[in-house]
DNA sequence: TTTTAATAGTCTATTTATCAATTGTTTAGG
DNA sequence: CCTAAACAATTGATAAATAGACTATTAAAA
């Protein structure tokens, strides 16, 4: 198969995105929209993490470790805070642990729980991958930055 | 593990939700934004769909069959329409056959193509789902009318 | 015409997601 | 105490996504 859109070219609005000439509401339109610009967004994601064998959920987990500034996060403290809230954690920090981006240890206060805490290697390697990923994000999102801070109020109130 | 997030309360800005307190830049800050958003409709979308036994992707390629207005359309045809791009529309157009759901021809003209149907029962199992659809938009989704198109005039925008 | 290249789909293998069941640990009630 | 319920994480089974190789058909070139 072929690799699609991956190329930074304009495709205007979604209805020509997708060949579909009309949307019975505005609430279908907009799930569309985000939909397609989900995979949009993911896509060059997953091309700039592949050659460090990362998958885009890694690499959230990553992130979520550095966001604790050195405190431990429990499986599911990461699991809340996961973009894709479905994923399995346990799994994810087993996959990162095999290649030596965290550490997993039993928590001593309550044996049930484990302290994930992201290692040396693992805070390089985001900090090797965050020119990359600023760059990219700059070149495909078509979006000033009065627009960005306006989608993100927009994202903001949809959910809630 | 439990199912997240699959009520509809508030959950705030996405600082709270993914509780981390700044973010580097705006491009950044939009696609997390983005993807959490993805997530939070998604699992909507996958409820309602489940009792069905219908995956959000199968869901998509009977939508643009239906599309076609009568009309045969290829697997390269729906590949290009569909949301997630990297999905194999083969099998999914095979599952879908398997459920009567579409059938599936040797394309005349040209024997490399298929050409891709969706059955009465399709249509009608579109029919019986879209009053749900709606209403978990509608419910889930809290933006006004205005506020929905300047959101998909944003995302048009953002990819193109 | 024969060979080559391009196209359309399918298939295989690997990874990841998803759900349910299970294990081990802690808490609360009798 | 002892047992039942709640909790935290892991495991297993199944489904789906992803990448690449493969088959068949058509089109183009020599």
């Amino acid at each position: 198969m072929y690799i699609h859109q991956l190329n930074d070219e304009p495709m205007g609005k979604i209805e020509e995105a997708i060949k579909q000439s009309e949307f019975k509401d505005s609430y279908n339109k907009v799930v569309v929209n985000l939909l397609y610009t989900h995979s949009y967004l993911v896509n060059f994601q997953t091309a700039v993490l592949k050659p460090m064998d990362l998958s885009p959920e890694q690499y959230n987990v990553l992130r979520i470790l550095r966001g604790q500034q050195g405190k431990p996060a429990t499986i599911a403290a990461i699991q809340e805070r996961m973009l894709n809230t479905m994923s399995n954690a346990s799994r994810l920090v087993d996959k990162l642990k095999a290649k030596d981006l965290v550490k997993r240890d039993e928590c001593p206060e309550n044996r049930r729980k484990v302290d994930v805490l992201i290692t040396e290697k693992g805070l390089r390697l985001l900090e090797s991958l965050e020119p990359e990923i600023v760059a990219i994000n700059k070149k495909v999102i078509h979006l000033e930055e009065v627009e960005l801070s306006l989608l993100n109020g927009l994202l903001d109130k949809l959910r809630g």
